[in-house]
DNA sequence: TGCAATATATAAGTTACTTAAATATATGAA
DNA sequence: TTCATATATTTAAGTAACTTATATATTGCA
């Protein structure tokens, strides 16, 4: 597992994507998507989640439906236009945060070039 | 610039693994280094900087020593013992870090083998 | 009947930061 | 000479993104 700190910041993003590249999700099955594309790494959990697809459903970023199934109910969250643009930029600045990342923890002392 | 919410828990190991390259250094050229290695875009604030450097040191992994130059102070920090071995357990974990975000923003699909 | 998995919600607490302000010297430009 | 910029460190006060804990409810398996 990897250090609470070390995600935090990240949790928004994560769960934007996971959401763009799904479409529909409900949050259980947000962390059940992560968990598996990250090898168990990378658990979201339920108070940090929820609250944050709260909030990016009030910003506009995401729309929810509610729907029942096997009498529990399931909201599903799918990303607004404006969200898909939203998604876009915070994807950008990962990468550029991964690149950022890597140069540090592997430095490449011969690309002068760069 | 990369936000600084995607920064902030990565600020210690960044810290310690520059540290861990360039042997002894002062805070200011930490910043400078960091900055260096990521082309502008981390740049450390000093109000996080220092208070970290002095957490690290109370905690033992960092040791100082004072030197004079041009009439400035300047503070060197350099890993102790312990020091090495929580750097090397926190480069683990970030490259882990790493892989897991990259298998978020950039998924493969037929990976079925990893 | 009792536990694990499924599914969402939220209040209270923590802490790692940011922002801002303080201090001091050197250097180059106007 | 005076102003801005770079160098160099310190610390107080505030924020917000989390964690932890608790609550609720259903399904299914042993």
């Amino acid at each position: 597992m990897i250090s609470t700190d070390l995600i935090k910041g990240s949790l928004k993003t994560i769960v934007l994507k996971v959401l763009k590249e799904n479409g529909r999700m409900y949050g259980y099955e947000i962390t059940r998507k992560v968990e598996e594309l990250t090898q168990g790494k990378i658990r979201l959990t339920y108070g940090a989640l929820y609250p944050v697809l709260h909030k990016l459903e009030s910003e506009g970023v995401l729309v929810t439906e509610s729907e029942n199934f096997n009498n529990r109910i399931r909201i599903y969250y799918s990303l607004t236009e404006k969200g898909h643009s939203v998604v876009t930029e915070k994807i950008r600045e990962m990468k550029e945060f991964i690149d950022s990342l890597q140069s540090i923890v592997n430095p490449q002392p011969g690309l002068s070039h760069a």
